[in-house]
DNA sequence: CGAATTTGACCTGCGC
DNA sequence: GCGCAGGTCAAATTCG
């Protein structure tokens, strides 16, 4: 029975085989023409959608930036009101203070407290020699040769800072001769000075301690790699590490693995920088330093070979520490986020180590501090992964 | 091809 | 003085 039906399918298969001869004539023209269309709209919907991603991606931008200038705005806004008060507080004290004041050391993100403005010239001045792209930061980002200006300028002390020994080891950059770092030690070692050799020659270090997948912490500086080797006690090989921002520069540091815990990562850094460094190197070095300045600035600790001092002091700004805990006036300011703090003095290298593995303050550990119980907790971390971030993000 | 990394040799300090 | 371990050097190798 052929139904209407049937007749259309009869139908439609002939418009099909009409099509397919005409197909045969034009068939690869007519495909190629349909291709371009699909391909041509493809490609507009592609380019529509990746410019409505470069919008958001500019707009998040935009907002990062807002976000980290007012918190610079407010960091600085705080700083300045902690040392207003503590300039303040200090304008009472006696003259025999004034010396240890200037031995003050304060240097969250690199940049002085004591005299914030002053400070921002001097570094501008230091940064202008330089010539690094820190002029347009604005900023001392430079927290050893703003060390360096600092005791330049400062008449001999009976009790030297522990800036100053610090300093002593980048004075050898200002040598004219440009020497390795070895060198440079041998050359002081000849020039003699029996007495304060120990402390120069045998340079302070600072570990730091992190939960880091990489193989190698970021922390802002360029390192190149100059030894590998086994050390006895861990199967990790420990990496060396040469600061390669500039020749001179004396900095080195050794990365292993914790063979306990292979995701932590220890850090050891030796040295202070004598450039510029970026914002997100500079937070890790004002850490560091100001690390090390405790440490030097601490006799008793060093004396007493294989003592370990843990050190916590919570401050009522998040994540900023006030250590003034040490038998002598000064105070040490820097940032120390969710840490813990050990001291110890081998008989190699007097040694600082910054522990940022511990997940909350309850799991540090008091040694020796049994005055500064530290009830509190901090809402900051430091991000050494991020390759960035400027390292301290407050959440 | 230059820069960075690897790796064995060498140096140095320290304990015995 | 000797051996060990940590640290550095520098030639060889790899990588971009």
């Amino acid at each position: 029975m052929e139904t209407a039906s049937g007749k259309s399918v009869h139908g439609s298969v002939a418009f099909d085989n009409e099509k397919k001869m005409s197909l045969d004539g034009g068939e690869e023209a007519v495909l190629v023409e349909l291709n371009k269309d699909n391909l041509l709209g493809r490609a507009k919907a592609k380019i529509t959608e990746a410019r409505e991603q470069n919008l958001r991606l500019k707009q998040l931008l935009s907002q990062l930036e807002k976000d980290y200038q007012s918190l610079q705005k407010h960091f600085y806004e705080i700083f300045e009101q902690e040392q207003e008060s503590k300039t303040l507080s200090r304008k009472t004290e006696t003259a025999s203070e004034d010396s240890d004041q200037q031995e003050l050391l304060c240097l969250c993100l690199g940049r002085s407290s004591s005299e914030p403005n002053n400070i921002r010239k001097k570094s501008n001045i230091l940064v202008n020699g330089v010539g690094d792209d820190m002029k347009t930061n604005g900023s001392s980002l430079s927290l050893g040769v703003d060390c360096k200006i600092e005791t330049a300028s400062k008449p001999t002390t009976k009790n030297p800072s522990s800036e100053d020994i610090v300093e002593d080891n980048k004075g050898a950059k200002l040598t004219p001769e440009i020497l390795p770092p070895s060198k440079i030690l041998k050359t002081k070692e000849v020039q003699g000075d029996e007495v304060s050799r120990d402390t120069q020659t045998k340079k302070p270090r600072v570990s730091v301690k992190a939960r880091v997948q990489t193989p190698m912490m970021n922390d802002g500086c360029q390192w190149r790699k100059y030894g590998q080797k086994i050390a006895k006690g861990n199967p990790c090989p420990r990496a060396y590490y040469r600061c390669t921002v500039s020749p001179t520069c004396p900095v080195r540091k050794q990365v292993q693995r914790c063979s306990e815990d292979l995701t932590i990562l220890i850090t050891t850094y030796e040295g202070t920088h004598n450039h510029p460094l970026s914002l997100s190197a500079t937070a890790m070095a004002s850490t560091t330093s100001a690390a090390v300045s405790m440490l030097q600035s601490c006799p008793s600790t060093s004396s007493r070979q294989g003592q370990v001092t843990s050190v916590f002091s919570p401050s009522p700004i998040g994540g900023l520490l006030n250590f003034s805990h040490f038998q002598d006036t000064s105070q040490h300011q820097f940032y120390l986020p969710n840490s813990s703090m050990s001291t110890s003095a081998s008989t190699s290298h007097p040694a600082v180590t910054l522990d940022f593995t511990a997940p909350t303050i309850n799991t540090i550990h008091f040694d020796n501090c049994s005055n500064t119980t530290p009830p509190g907790h901090f809402s900051t971390y430091l991000n050494f992964s991020s390759p960035y971030s400027p390292s301290l993000e407050h959440n």
